[in-house]
DNA sequence: TTGAAAGCGCTAACAC
DNA sequence: GTGTTAGCGCTTTCAA
């Protein structure tokens, strides 16, 4: 099949091929007359618009680009999901990369985007970032830049995320009220704005209901299922006293719930846990797992809106970033629920 | 920050812009010298490639199209998952498109994705859609064309699916193995052809056993967790005599386990479960779910080679279309192990 | 080993 | 209303 171009419109009809342009785009000058006999000239000859030779001479590419740490992780492509939706009908096209949390891949992947001229790029940061620079190009270049969830710390960039702080305060109370006392938090390296957040949420929890901040129930590290399980056997061979552990996010408490249920640990009675995220899997297993909702779908699309907001927006610049954050939602099941109300 | 381009680039070091191309492409024709002083030169005024200019003039994008129902569903997301890694460490940039399972949203994404020129499609085709002109166009360009699990009936189009047949045999054989005889099969309404083949492994393994194929144990509807609960509700009403049920995907096979906990039924011992997909809940609920593996990460895996071999490839047209079939894994967990061995 | 020049398909300023 | 013209930033002959 032969590449059609508006020359071939232009020849058909034997008009200039500026002509067939204007018509296309619908400009106002064209007449009625001349834009039907272009539309059908273009439908005939099975036409389609080039749209690298138009975004590479308008300067519009209507293309984003989004980067997210892995699409496996439901909560990522969940918010894509949501983004893409809006984005795609406001005329936007979505340009997609991973950077399974790899640095280098990220960078790459912005590099990438900057190539294409995207209008603008959404991006969640990789866990082993450190380094900015490669966002803080992006906002060199005056292009839109919009942060969900992961934000890189010290950039001036709006961003929706959920009050982290929030939920990890929500988590921390709702065990409190559950009548537990030593609470273990594990937490992941603080690199992660997100899980600092959470830890102060804890902190603070403890503090305000009188409970004393005890450094051994703390436990660093990383977040994953085989984590939350080492965290356990660790606690028991360190003999540390415990009675509920909130963990970073909802795999790692899964590892942590059964650990303990292998150890003959009764849940909720003996030992609460509460993880992060409210993954899917949390509402089927047993007993179910009581999680903090991060808002998925609402994230999505405030960030699809916010981000739209900035590409009409004239003077970046100028416009101070926002900040959306989103309200947590304490999502309580059997995990933690050893009293009648909480 | 003013536009960089190469023009710039040769101003600065006083050669042709069309040697400072060469240099950046690593032409094999440029010394090693120039080729060092370009890129230098590149770095310093923080040059970057205009994408849409190179793609433009050349003729390759390097951008493929994704076309899926939508990522909310985590097969689909785990599939894009796969590719995306694979396409992108090969070069490629991922334009992602979601159908939503609407027929115009459907081709519409198609033509965007035509527009802009990308080097193939890779699709899974939306519920609605019966009609296939859309898919048809992009063939008639002779642009590489895939689909992956949900297939376009009728056209001749590579693509790369599971054996959904093998499938349901194996899970049915499975639970004979291990001493189940009345074995129910849930399965949806016979529009979608990869229930229709559970089905008939279901019907086939049954035979081949010798049991009696027996229709009040097929029970035809939907698919959620709501109706595997009402499926177990409706057959202990009808005093229906079974002792393991084989659902058409996870979600309603988790709705039967807990509707047969619910009513105090022992799972394995009294009835087996075995659901299909291998939902990341499977491994993380009591008793684990056995279920069937629909192998997401393989199947993103092919798709993106035979994908990249079709791009390689100088005639599509004479090389007959690949159908890639998958073996489907059985995952044996808690709720069908009732021997010590299949 | 490098330079000159044409042109990918389109948009948009300037004519008339 | 429509045509003419000049590029957008690159790749790619053809020459030297």
């Amino acid at each position: 099949m032969k590449k059609v171009t508006i020359q071939d419109i232009a020849k058909e009809l034997n008009i200039s091929f500026s002509t067939v342009a204007r018509a296309l785009n619908d400009h106002p000058a064209i007449s009625e007359a001349t834009k039907k006999l272009v539309r059908e000239a273009a439908q005939k000859l099975n036409y389609r618009q080039n749209k690298l030779a138009s975004s590479l001479r308008s300067g519009h590419s209507y293309t984003i680009g989004i980067m997210v740490p892995s699409l496996g992780v439901s909560f990522f492509s969940s918010v894509v999901h949501g983004i893409e939706k809006i984005m795609n009908e406001n005329g936007y096209s979505i340009l997609l990369y991973q950077s399974n949390e790899s640095y280098e891949s990220e960078k790459k992947g912005i590099e990438t985007f900057l190539n294409s001229r995207v209008a603008g790029i959404i991006a969640s940061v990789a866990k082993e970032t450190t380094q900015y620079e490669h966002f803080f190009e992006i906002q060199k270049r005056n292009i839109p830049l919009l942060f969900f969830d992961r934000v890189a710390e010290g950039l001036q960039v709006p961003a929706v995320t959920i009050d982290d702080y929030k939920g990890g305060f929500l988590a921390t109370e709702h065990l409190i009220r559950q009548g537990y006392k030593r609470i273990v938090h594990i937490t992941a390296g603080q690199t992660i704005g997100i899980f600092k957040e959470r830890l102060r949420g804890y902190v603070d929890a403890l503090q305000l209901y009188g409970l004393p901040v005890d450094k051994s129930l703390i436990l660093y590290g990383d977040f994953s299922l085989d984590f939350g399980r080492q965290c356990v056997q660790e606690l028991y061979q360190k003999k540390v006293a415990f009675d509920a552990v909130f963990a970073l996010e909802d795999f790692t408490a899964m590892g942590v719930l059964q650990q303990l249920l292998d150890y003959k640990v009764r849940v909720p009675e003996e030992v609460g846990v509460i993880g992060f995220a409210n993954e899917s899997f949390g509402a089927l297993v047993t007993p179910g797992l009581s999680s903090i909702d991060q808002q998925t779908v609402p994230m999505g699309e405030a960030a699809a809106e916010l981000f739209l907001k900035m590409l009409r927006s004239e003077d970046l610049y100028n416009n101070l970033p926002k900040h959306i954050v989103l309200d947590p939602h304490l999502i309580v099941r059997g995990s933690t629920e050893r009293l009648a109300s909480s």
